[in-house]
Formats: structure tokens, C-alpha cells, sequence
DNA sequence: ACCTAAGCGGACGGGGGCGTCCGTTACCGT
DNA sequence: ACGGTAACGGACGCCCCCGTCCGCTTAGGT
């Protein structure tokens, strides 16, 4: 399902490794984040070190296949929002189930805000995030979302979210689904509304730090 | 300014060295994290390793001395806040000055939020916590603070304000800046604000996650 | 000026992650 | 069944960090 187009054939052992070691990654990234040691994953999945780097030369690539999925899923998210007749309950509902999906998810967060070395995009990252700022703006024509909203704000809920830890899975899931609520009703259009402070550019040319 | 209890006399040299210490340490902590190696630290300082475990023999030791300063700041800022007659302004003023705070210096985030690994209490932290309570419920009571608030909320806010991350310092202070505006928002009592998702424990019995 | 001990820092052994090489295994076409 | 080769994985050398030991330096009292 992640990519049919591999080096035309692939023997049925390698191919059984290569989806383990995927599978090894997805539950490894999820939990821990995106610093887990290549060898742990290669430990999990049963495999030797240099089977692991035979198939996945760097870590970055295996990052961008083991959250193919995830961003399918939030393409999907996205598109549903878009599609909704209201457009702020699509923004709405993007944000929640974004939050949610990076709160079940820790390494998801880090890959697609791109916290990797250079990020040579994880793929349709950037579709994703010019489709919905055509959803705000709908939003915000209709006048539920505040006009000064800017997209970058987002980005700033996306990280921010990212910073929310817990012990358990629930707990993180519990908190991510509390701080959407506090971030939509942020964004919500108000009557009197005070000016809030300027925004900041961090979307597009930020390579990240670490 | 730190401490004067010291173990009564040090000799001129070695006071001289515990200062330099501190202030590597505080340089690099607030400039990348907690994470920098010790050894990092010593060279900043021009020390060997020896010199700075004989002073500090744990990082925690370290970490709580370099960020007393900070820790008196944020008291000094949630003090100020209570001060403050109207309790609504007060606690916007904590929010926006404890964000601004953090955002100036990543590692006292860390420190501040026990991501450290036993935590044996960063000193003055459950005070400032407690403090700061009072002065919600009297917001609260004054109707400017959302009824539904809780004070695992703030941590909500502090965590996600420790997410926020840019490639400048001056980025990072406008990012945060913005989004205490946000949060404040969040937070401002409103006729037909929706009921908001349940929050999650996540102050007190929290060791934290690595 | 001298002597003593407080203080220093280079050097060490241990541990862990990294990416790669190469002898061995086992798939698959004939 | 068998040969060729794709694929495997243990083992290697590298680097960085950790915390400590011990012979040397130097402050500071007399």
C-alpha cells in the first residue's frame, strides 16, 4: 500500500524484511519519537544493522515511508475538512483530528514539521497545508474565523501541540483533544476580539534547528 | 547573587572557575537545551571535565543552580501578577510574561517542567503553581476567566509553548508571543463558548516522560 | 619566601550509536 | 536438483559522551 513502484522485484524474504523492519519503525517512531537508534529498529524487526541500511540507506527515507500512511491520513483529514459545507466546522474539524493524529502519534509530529535534518519535504506536506489555507479563508469570508488569523497560526498550534507530553498514550490524546478545544475557541471570530500580537513567519523556510 | 551559603571558604581560583561554569552552562542551556554534554559546558568554560564535577557533581546540581535566577524571575512575575488588582489582568500579564520567559530560553522550559529525570522539585516551582491558582479562581470569580478553567490548563500552555520552536531567538520570543495571545483568548469568558473537552491530569504526579 | 593542601585538568576505561565490509545463507529460475 | 546470485547479518573501526583517577599547579596563611 506505501509504494507498489519498488526496483521492479524484490525477493520474497527481502520484501517480507523490509515490510518488518517498516512495521518496527511505525511502532518505534510512534512511541519514542524519531531518535530511536536505526539498530533498536533493526533489532525489532529481526533483522542484522546492514539489512536495515540496505533497504533504507538513510534514516530520513525510512521516515518518509513509515509516515507515508500518516500523511494520507492527513490528506484525508484535509479534504474532509474542505469538504464540509461550513467551512469553519471543516477547519474545526481539521484541527481537532490533526491534533489527535499527532497526539497518537510522537514521531509523526516531528517528521512533518519537518524537525528532520534538511527535510527535503515529507512529501505532500505541502499540498496539505495550502489546500486548508483555502479553507480558512473560506472561513474566514464567512466570517466565523478571525480575520487576523494568518495561516502560520497553525503551524503554531501544530508545534505547540507537539510540546504536550503524558505518560500514557490516552492521557496525551486526552490533553491534545483539550488544547484543539482551547485553540478553536482562539480563533474564533469575536466581536471583541483584542489585536493580538503580530505573527511570526515559521512555515516555509525554516529547515528547523536540531 | 546565587548562593552565598557556599561551603564557607573557597579559594579565589575555584569560586572564579564556579562562576565561569555557570555562566557556560547558562549560555548553552538557554541557547540549545539541557542536552549539551557536560564536557560542552567545561570547554565554554575553560575548565577541564574534572573541575566542573567536582562542583557539580550531577547536571541536575548544575541545572538547578544556573536557573535559580529564572526561577526567582518567574516568582517575581507571578507575584507581580497577583499584585495586580484587577485578577484577569494579572494572569494575562503571567501568561504573556512566563511565555515570553521560556521562549527566551529553551532550557529552563525543560528544567522548569521537570523534564528532568528524577525532578527532586526545581526549587520554588510548586509555590509559583500554587500562587498562581489563587489568582485564577479570583479571576474567575471576577467572571473574566472562562468558568471551566483548570489550572492543568497553564501546564497545557506551558508544555505547548515549549513546542514552539524557531530559527532565531527573536523569532521564537514573536512566535510566543503571539500565541500567549491565543492562549489568552482561549482562556477570556465568553457568552457562547462551547463546552471544551475534558483536560487531563498532567501537573503533579508527572516524573515525565525520558 | 616557603610550605601545605586546595584545586586543577589531562588521560583513561567503559559504553553506545554509527555506517560498512565480507563470508554465509537461501531464494528462484532452469 | 542444482547453480548463481540476491540478500542476509555478525563483526569491525570510528567517534562522542560519560565519570573518575592521579600527578601537577598555585593560592594564601605564616
Amino acid at each position: 500500500m506505501v509504494t507498489d513502484h519498488l526496483p521492479h522485484t524484490l525477493r520474497s524474504d527481502a520484501l517480507d524484511n523490509r515490510e518488518r523492519i517498516l512495521d518496527a519503525a511505525r511502532a518505534l517512531f510512534s512511541a519514542d519519537g524519531l531518535d530511536v537508534p536505526m539498530r533498536e529498529i533493526a533489532r525489532r524487526a529481526g533483522v542484522g544493522p546492514a539489512t536495515l541500511y540496505r533497504h533504507f540507506p538513510t534514516k530520513q527515507m525510512l521516515v518518509a515511508e513509515a509516515f507515508a500512511d500518516q500523511l494520507h491520513a492527513c490528506r484525508a483529514i484535509v479534504d474532509e475538512g474542505c469538504a464540509d459545507p461550513d467551512p469553519w466546522r471543516g477547519l474545526c474539524l481539521v484541527i481537532e483530528k490533526i491534533c489527535e493524529l499527532h497526539a497518537r502519534d510522537r514521531g509523526f509530529t516531528e517528521a512533518f514539521l519537518s524537525t528532520l535534518p534538511g527535510a527535503p519535504d515529507v512529501a505532500g506536506r505541502e499540498y496539505t497545508v495550502k489546500t486548508v489555507a483555502g479553507l480558512a479563508q473560506r472561513a474566514k469570508d464567512a466570517g466565523h474565523l478571525r480575520p487576523d488569523f494568518v495561516l502560520d497560526d497553525l503551524i503554531l498550534v501544530l508545534m505547540a501541540n507537539k510540546g504536550i507530553h503524558a505518560t500514557s498514550t490516552a492521557t496525551q490524546v486526552m490533553a491534545s483533544r483539550r488544547f484543539a478545544g482551547l485553540a478553536i475557541q482562539a480563533f474564533e471570530a469575536c466581536p471583541h476580539h483584542a489585536p493580538l500580537p503580530p505573527a511570526a513567519r515559521l512555515a516555509s523556510a525554516a529547515p528547523a534547528s536540531a
